[in-house]
Formats: structure tokens, sequence, C-alpha cells
DNA sequence: GGGGGTCATGTGGTCGGACCACAGCATAGC
DNA sequence: GCTATGCTGTGGTCCGACCACATGACCCCC
């Protein structure tokens, strides 16, 4: 077992068993180096792991908010993992966009079968608003179309699915990006966007489950197709 | 920027551009350092979260197995983060069952309806097979039939939800074993997921995807409810 | 007594150097 | 020709030091 495991596992154990909980602070590094009898650099080492997982979150100084702070911030981590084994040209795209269609179909049916209040949806609502100003670049349209399905997801209330869908759209954004000049007519693309996402909203709303989930699934293969997205980069 | 972020953006561009691939060799941690123009700890922290990320593999000693190793295991970091985040009581296990049903089900109605030839369900065969045998402890169970829901998940084709797939039953497994004293009978539970699994098995080769889909939504459902799993743990 | 500036303190961030264990390979010796 | 030994390069670990930063206590001046 390699010294920094000791930490991970240290670490794992101590938020099972509830003695470490969000929002406290871990040890600090040289008193876990102490108290685990290894050195700091094997200690600093786990703590990067967990950083890079999303439990805990470093910054200097001193005050509350210094020091190593445990988290919850699934979605980095994912991103991560994703970026980076698409990045290897292990992970196909056409996966990642058939994953993107089975849960975000899911949720638009989850959400128009619990008939979730108006409120909720005013999020959603006001993503859609923006993204109908004129000038917006491919970037930003994008970053908000991002926000708005992303929202979508976390209306069917499963916080797991939503982290996924959130990681999702961010690691195949700068991919997305790059296929916008493949698309032949960008301003046509986004009125034909915008008013599909009018339409999911409306389904999801009037609680018609099959059709906000055919609409939603229509809307991604559309994109893609358009933009040829569905090969390995 | 910290300076460890200088290795991961490196090494990330590198794997995009086609400069590194899988099998290959990392550079050696002091080589790395002085390219960048960093120290070696820096160097070998980022090496850790590539390690924990699955995208390197490090040995010690010479040869080709030794030094960092480019490879794509997207599996053992998803587990991992899985692992953590329900350690931290932020992640329900009523999502993660929830999920599994999706991804589960999707995957075995995406086997029936593409008629998956017989020598891809060999190991579903085999797997069934050896949990047939009378004197399984509920750990040898429960690994066996991790391994069935995972190959299932497999013959649908997708890289990435196989993934998934794998791990939430890698992160789950500690808590399913924790749960198996809540079962009445357990004996009477194993000859019946014995006989769903064979059922599901059936409709997949008889190409009936909703009957597929359906088993395995009942098959799941059934013994989370039976086991009292779908609460926080 | 109150207010503002200053320094002590503790945090993570970084560095250089050193030594160890390990696996393979080249080479010297038989 | 074969074996055994040492060389080499790899990651694994440690130590000690210094830096940047944010805070809070302290002190001085008004």
């Amino acid at each position: 077992m390699k010294n920094y495991e000791l930490v991970l596992h240290r670490v794992e154990a101590d938020l099972a068993a509830g003695r470490l909980r969000i929002g406290e602070r871990l040890p600090g590094e040289r008193v876990l180096a102490e108290q685990l009898g290894i050195s700091r650099p094997s200690v600093r080492e786990a703590v990067r792991v967990l950083e890079a997982m999303g439990v805990v979150r470093t910054a200097t100084g001193s005050g509350p908010e210094a020091g190593a702070v445990i988290v919850a911030e699934p979605v980095s981590p994912l991103t991560a993992v994703l970026r980076l084994h698409l990045a290897t040209n292990h992970l196909p795209m056409n996966d990642v966009v058939q994953t993107r269609i089975l849960l975000e179909s899911w949720a638009a049916r989850e959400a128009a079968g619990r008939q979730v209040d108006s409120g909720e949806l005013k999020l959603a609502d006001d993503l859609l608003d923006q993204m109908d100003a004129p000038d917006l670049s491919p970037e930003e349209f994008h970053l908000l179309d991002a926000e708005f399905h992303v929202a979508l997801s976390g209306l069917a209330g499963n916080v797991l699915i939503a982290a996924v869908m959130a990681s999702l759209r961010s690691a195949i954004h700068g991919y997305v990006l790059a296929a916008v000049p493949n698309l032949t007519d960008w301003e046509a693309t986004t009125v034909g966007l915008r008013s599909e996402h009018r339409a999911i909203v409306k389904a999801i709303r009037a609680g018609t489950p099959d059709d906000a989930a055919e609409l939603v699934t229509a809307h991604i293969r559309g994109f893609y197709q358009a933009a040829r997205l569905n090969t390995a980069p």
C-alpha cells in the first residue's frame, strides 16, 4: 500500500463514519503527516487526488475558508474523467451523444410525469429568454444552452443523473464549439434550437411525458447530425 | 495556475493531439519537471491525479512496463468518485438505484433489439452457470452477479454506459453486502435472482426488447426493495 | 477610549536534494 | 556459451527550507 493511499482511506472512512462532514476542514497537511507517520509530500499527493475527486477544496491563507475544506462537487471530477478519456480517443463521441439522449429524454419524461411546479421551470424560462438575444456568439449561446439542458435534467430530481449530465455537457463543450463551422447556417440553426427548447418546456409544463421525451430526443439527435459530431473527433 | 496543472494540461493536450497514445510512456518525472521548469514534487502531484483518473499506470523498475504508461481505464476513477460522494451522504442511494435501472433496462432493450449473436451471450451464460453453484457466499454471489450485469450492459455496445454501470456496481458493492442481513431468506432470494437472470438472457436472445427491459427493471427494483436499500445508508 | 496600521501566525504552494527499492540489461567472468 | 554481478534508470519517500497569502491580534497614535 502506497503512503498516500493511507490518507485516502483515512478520509473516506472518516466521511463514511460521519467524523468528517461537508464544510468542515481537514487537519493541516503537517498534522496529517505526523498522525499517519508519513511525510508531507505524501499527504499532499493524497489531498491533490481528493481535490481532483471534488471532495475537498484547498485555499491558502488563514480563516475558515482557508485550508482543505470538505465539499461535495461531483461534476468537476466527472467532467475531468470524461474529457481525458475523450482525449485518448477510446471513448467514441457517438457513445457520449447516445448517453445524453438516454439521460435527458428520461429526465424530461420524469419531469413531465411528476408535474413540476412552475417555480422550478422559471430558471429554464429565464435561460431561454436570454438565448433570444440576437447577437450571441456561438460560445455564449452554447453555454446558455448547456445550462438550460442541465437545468432540465435537474427537474427529474436525481442528483447522480444531473451530475453526469452536467459533466457530459462540460466535457464536450470544446468539441461542440469546434464543430460549429460544420453547420451550413448558424443563424437558422439557432432559430430551430430555440423553438425546440420552447416546445420541450411546453410539453413538460403540459405534463405529457412521451411528448417531452420525444422532443428532447429529436432535439439532441438533430443537432449532432447537423454538426456532424456523431463520429470520433 | 498551479504548477501541477501545467502537467495536466500538457498531458491532455498531448493526448488530444495524438502525441501520446495508449501504451506509450510519459517522460520521466525528472525530465518532465525540467521541461516545464517546475519541481519534481509538482510533477508527481499531477501524475497522481492522472493515475486517479485512470489515464496512466505507474510502476517502478525498468523495462517497458515500468514508468508512467498511458492507459484508458475509466471504471476505477468513476468508481472512486461515486464511492467518495456516497460516503459524504450527499448522493442518495435511491438515485443510484434509479440510475442503474435506467441504464440497465436501456442496455437490455438495445441488446435485444440488435439481435446479439450467441457468442457474445456466452460470457453471460457462463457466469449464470457459476452462480448455480450451491455453496456460494453472499460476497461471491454478488461479485458474479455484478459481473453478469456489467456484461449485459456491455452488450449494448456503448463504452460510456458500460463504464458507468461497472463503476456503479463497484461503488455500491459494499453497501449491498451490508444489506444482506435485511433479507428475510437469503436462499430463497438467490433462487429468485437466478431465475430472473435466466429470463433476462432468454428475452435478449429471443429479441424481445420490451420484455427484456421490463424484466431487468423488475429484477433490480425487486432486489433493492427486498434488501431495503432504497434509502440513504 | 477608539481607530488604523503593523506584525505574528498558520495555512497551502514550491523547491532542491537526498536516499531507497525495484526491474531490466550490459558486461565481466567462468 | 552461460551465468552472475553490478550498473542504470525508474518511481517512492523523506527532509528541510522558503514563499505567498489571509487572518487576527497587537500596538501605537490620535
